[in-house]
DNA sequence: TTAGGGTTATGG
DNA sequence: CCATAACCCTAA
């Protein structure tokens, strides 16, 4: 009996491997004992990864595994998740994460970033992998990111579940083997069509490999005269049938009994055909023996060797793990009772007939991480950059920020950070501008609160109260501090209202757009110009231009009549062409007004009152007025300083701590 | 890819 | 039991 031909060898690996079940020893031993084929096909090659990749999932070596099989045709498709999933393990788990990163994900030429880059295997690649492999990239040096990456990747068993998942999929996905579909051939679908075919010669051995009960089954379909059967490549299904016939022999010399091994292939192919669960059409029959040979080329070879006939030999003169065996030609007895010697040889099962494949339809939640302040600062400041709704360009601008997060969850936290105070401050519908302005800031002094305290111990309550005051002492029951931040208005309280040197001053600013039919804009960058009046850009094509001075004006009005604009314009834009010409290509379009409460110009400018009022009230109670006032329009520049001076003072109940450059108003005492 | 409705996990 | 934050699903 001739060796084991490496087609022989190729089909019973092709037909033996692509099984889960078959233990890494057998595998190994098969391997060892067989020729493996120098041109595999897919399925073999397949199936040997996947052992591989079974035995050894989350490792250097599975990686490149993962790439071979990703290579393959029809890859499943949890093989990206598989692939970047390992790759970040690798990386995080590395002694030098940077060295890791480096080897692994740097541009141009880090092994997985190649693996899933353009010109890489387009089954690794998705823009989640790529958001992925930048963001190992970036954290090159960052021990923050490093940090969160550790988190995200370093669990080993959740790795290997990714790879598990790939596994499970693949194995489910990988098809019949050629045996089976020759099976298929002679004894399931397209028996009759290969039996017709075949001369007396072939019949014989057919029967053998069918038994008698499903031999007489076949020819007296055989004898019926069904027209309709399309007889199929007679060529093509002889080599099938030496091949199968000639792997049979060879398997034998492997493993225990070749004959119930090929009639238990094809029990299974005809259990399989009962259930209706599979059914091979006639296109793909048809292709089969194209498929069968691609492992042709193998075996050139061989053919001078010639097909086994049945002479018995025995594999131990080259390989010592083999068994010997008696290959006997002739049907046993046995082989009219099928059933009772059901080999031990394990087959593979065909694909379970299910709508989605395996490990796609199992979606875990991902562990919720909270995020961090930097993180929702980053994304305040992309929404700002890019607008809202361009979340893809804001987490891909940030990779070494947001890690682990999807574009989705941007737009989520989003949603979550402006709805924050939505159950504290919930604006009326019909309120002032003023008073949903009021509610901004609020909100503001609570978010800025809410990230100064990191303990729930620190947790500070916030009451936002809109109600009016007549008199500052009917604070004074419920309150240890006041701070009155009235501007101009705090003329209106009665026991201020003549106390403090302020003097009133109305300003007017008028907006100018430019035409839109005008093509050129306002500069790049739009700065805004402080000269002796102002221009305060508002993108490259509105301006804000201020202000004018009318003393001791008691008109608190936002609105300007058409003669106060015209008296205004005729202030302000002399001036504002003084340092910007072009303002004359601009067009008019409104102009509001404010009040401001002045104080005193002194030695070093015109500074904001400050201070404790406690002296100028009259203590009345255990309450203490504290005032910040007089910053004329100015806030924007000084409400930092000023707020937190004031602050400090009322927090320590000691107004020295604020400079007395700002408190000297009220050292003239009565 | 995004918007918006829905679900899950967690802490009070 | 509720509110909230993080996350998921799906239509367009």
């Amino acid at each position: 009996m001739p060796r084991v031909t490496p087609l022989g060898a190729s089909l019973i690996l092709e037909h033996v491997l692509a099984d889960p079940s078959v233990p890494a020893a057998v595998v190994t031993k098969l391997l060892v004992a067989l020729p493996f084929p120098s041109h595999p096909t897919p399925r073999l090659r397949r199936a040997v990864l996947l052992h591989h990749l079974a035995a050894d999932p989350v490792s250097e070596s599975s990686l490149d595994t993962l790439q071979l099989l990703a290579a393959l045709p029809a890859p499943a498709s949890p093989i990206a998740a598989a692939h970047i999933a390992v790759a970040a393990y690798l990386a995080v788990s590395a002694s030098d994460f940077d060295v890791a990163v480096g080897a692994l994900f740097a541009r141009p030429n880090g092994r997985a970033r190649l693996a899933v880059d353009e010109g890489g295997s387009s089954a690794l690649a998705s823009d989640e992998v790529m958001t992925t492999v930048d963001q190992f990239e970036a954290a090159v040096g960052n021990s923050f990111s490093q940090a969160v990456l550790r988190g995200l990747w370093g669990d080993r068993s959740a790795t290997e579940e990714r790879v598990r998942d790939l596994l499970a999929a693949e194995w489910a996905a990988i098809g019949p083997s050629l045996l089976v579909q020759a099976a298929e051939r002679i004894v399931g679908d397209g028996a009759v069509e290969t039996w017709r075919a075949a001369d007396e010669a072939t019949r014989a051995k057919l029967r053998i490999l069918a038994g008698e009960e499903r031999t007489h089954e076949i020819l007296r379909k055989l004898e019926e005269p069904t027209s309709s059967a399309n007889p199929i490549s007679t060529p093509a299904v002889e080599k099938v049938i030496n091949s199968l016939k000639t792997s049979c022999a060879e398997l034998h010399s492997v493993v225990e009994d070749p004959l119930p091994a090929a009639k238990a292939v094809a029990d299974e192919v005809l259990a399989a055909r009962m259930e209706k669960s599979v059914s091979l059409d006639a296109e793909e029959a048809r292709g089969q023996p194209t498929t069968c040979g691609t492992a042709g080329p193998s075996a050139p070879n061989d053919k001078g060797k010639g097909p086994s006939t049945g002479k018995p030999y025995s594999l131990m003169d080259w390989n010592p793990t083999a068994r010997t065996f008696q290959w006997e030609e002739s049907p046993g007895p046995e082989s009219s009772e099928p059933s009772l010697r059901r080999p031990h040889l394990p087959s593979p099962r065909r694909a379970p007939v299910s709508p989605l494949p395996p490990g796609e339809n199992k979606n875990r939640r991902r562990r919720a991480r909270k995020w961090c302040l930097l993180e929702e600062e980053t994304l305040r400041q992309g929404v700002e950059q890019y607008g809202s709704g361009n979340w893809k360009d804001i987490l891909n601008n940030n990779p070494d920020v947001f890690i682990g997060r999807t574009p989705v969850d941007l737009k989520d936290k989003w949603r979550n950070m402006i709805n924050r105070y939505r159950g504290i401050v919930r604006p009326p519908t019909t309120e002032k501008a003023a008073d949903i302005l009021l509610e901004a800031l609020f909100s503001a002094c609570q978010n800025l609160a809410d990230e100064a305290s990191s303990l729930p111990s620190e947790q500070k309550e916030f009451k936002l109260y809109k109600q009016h005051v007549d008199d500052l002492h009917h604070l004074a029951g419920n309150y240890d501090s006041v701070i009155v931040c009235l501007g101009a208005k705090v003329r209106s309280l009665p026991e201020l209202a003549n106390k403090l040197p302020l003097r009133t001053c109305r300003g007017v600013i008028a907006e100018f757009k430019l035409p839109s039919d005008t093509v050129e804009e306002y500069g790049s960058q739009s700065p805004s110009i402080l000269s002796d009046a102002w221009l305060a850009f508002q993108g490259p094509r509105s301006v804000s231009i201020g202000s004018t001075w009318q003393w001791k004006s008691e008109n608190d009005s936002s609105t300007v009549s058409d003669e106060e604009s015209l008296t205004a314009m005729e202030e302000l834009l002399p001036k504002a062409s003084g340092v910007y010409p072009r303002i004359n290509k601009w067009d008019f379009v409104g102009a509001r007004a404010g009040i401001r409460a002045m104080p005193p110009l002194t030695a070093n400018g015109s500074l904001p009152l400050l201070g404790c009022l406690d002296d100028l009230l009259g203590k009345k109670s255990n309450c203490t007025f504290w005032l910040v006032g007089g910053l004329g329009a100015r806030g924007l520049l000084y409400h930092g300083l000023v707020g937190k001076l004031t602050a400090k003072a009322v927090i320590s109940c000691d107004e020295n701590i604020i400079p007395s450059e700002f408190t000297c108003w009220n050292t003239i005492k009565p």
